[in-house]
DNA sequence: CGCGGCCGTATTGTATACAATCAAGTCTAT
DNA sequence: ATAGACTTGATTGTATACAATACGGCCGCG
């Protein structure tokens, strides 16, 4: 479960992650703000190591990071968002067919477990765990592409996609888009290069128009925020 | 030459900033430690904010922070370094046709005092400056792609790029590869997408073909050395 | 002469104290 | 009553002090 090989963890890590863990959930919404101590002291942790992780998460796009105000879980705009969603297009599907290439027994089985761990979520009711486990999903592939570099940038778009689902997502049921993700381990299980890219294009032209963008990002936390900066 | 527009700039920034340039334009080698005092003396700061400085800079991996031991300039491996371009390859090419779909004769011109600068430095002997130039050329039409998200990663992998060539640059002669930049400028200043787009392809893969990906790291040199100069 | 454990020094990790800035509520004057 | 300035409380920005860890030299032993 550690973010990176070869960089120890810290209690900077630990805390960071736990943030970005609830931020992934949706159980802190964005516009939230994080004080530097109240999170120290859900986290038993000074100050010092909460502003650490806040700013990685910042450097992360996860929370911004607003000078001698705070930190507040961030609110991507529907600029960003659109951003988000054409980066992801221009690695995820290239990437998928890397991993359709490489994908053996060991690598096909883990993706049908988080695939399975997704639904058992949303059987649970936690659409949030289902959302984690559905981005999980993406990450897994990039990592099977051997490559670490595009990984870790597609895990920043996946986090940042989740706010951008927070904000923008249109319909309320827990369909999700499961089946996408049978068809994408179908292709990566048969090493078909050329049907996995084309699945990931597809499946991510259907998320981002899952979301509705002409909508402004619904009620921040204030109206003076809203109004002000 | 502010980093980023909506975010306030503090000290930290400025001195994370200084060491990027130094970093960027040789004047730090890859391995160099950065020792924290050091570096809050070389800059008139506390500990507190080189701090927050070298952990900004390490996660854009320019250096590698080893835990109770320092930060070091980064060395990338040579599995990263191939990494770096096949993203690159990934994100360039496609956004250098997005960049010459928008450009307009003042884009054309900001690119054009770009290479010209680069050239200057090369003029002067300054081979650190032409990479520099050179790194912002690229970076300037992901700009012009109006995709800040997208642009913000090709500024990362640009700059581990120069760690690369740090480390595994084949030929020391400053020839570089302005031809190339020429070619691309003239694509955009055309429209011509589809060109820009396979120039930015075969350049990249030009700029792979001159390393020498089996040789190993070179010796570090002091901190205070580097900066002094 | 080489090797291994010990200790001193230097550097990083963390907590705390103080300064600076901001937000909100109060008070006054028009 | 409202607009504006002031004051107060709270929060962040920065510096410093202390604790923990690692590196290097020294000594003793084989």
């Amino acid at each position: 479960m550690d973010r990176e090989a070869g960089r120890v963890a810290g209690p900077a890590e630990a805390v960071a992650d736990q943030l970005a863990l609830a931020i992934h959930e949706h159980r802190l919404v964005p516009g939230t703000k994080l004080s530097e101590d109240d999170v120290g002291e859900v986290f038993g942790v000074s100050r010092t190591v909460v502003r650490a992780a806040l700013q990685r998460l910042g450097h992360e796009r996860l929370i911004t990071l607003k000078r001698n105000k705070g930190a507040f879980v961030a609110q991507p705009t529907v600029r960003e968002a659109r951003e988000v969603f054409e980066a992801r297009a221009l690695l995820e599907p290239r990437t998928a067919r890397s991993a359709a290439e490489r994908a053996g027994p060991a690598e096909v089985a883990r993706l049908r477990e988080l695939i399975d761990e997704e639904h058992r979520a949303i059987a649970d009711n936690h659409p949030g765990r289902a959302l984690r486990q559905s981005g999980l999903f993406h990450l897994e592939i990039a990592r099977i592409a051997d490559q670490d570099t595009i990984a870790e940038f597609i895990g920043q778009l996946i986090a940042r996609s989740s706010l951008i689902i927070a904000l923008y997502w249109r319909r309320r049921n827990a369909l999700c888009e499961s089946h996408a993700h049978h068809a994408l381990l179908n292709a990566l299980a048969d090493r078909d290069g050329e049907g996995a890219e084309q699945m990931m294009k597809g499946h991510l032209l259907d998320l981002v128009s899952s979301l509705d963008l002409r909508s402004l990002p619904s009620a921040p936390r204030s109206l003076r925020e809203a109004l002000g900066a």
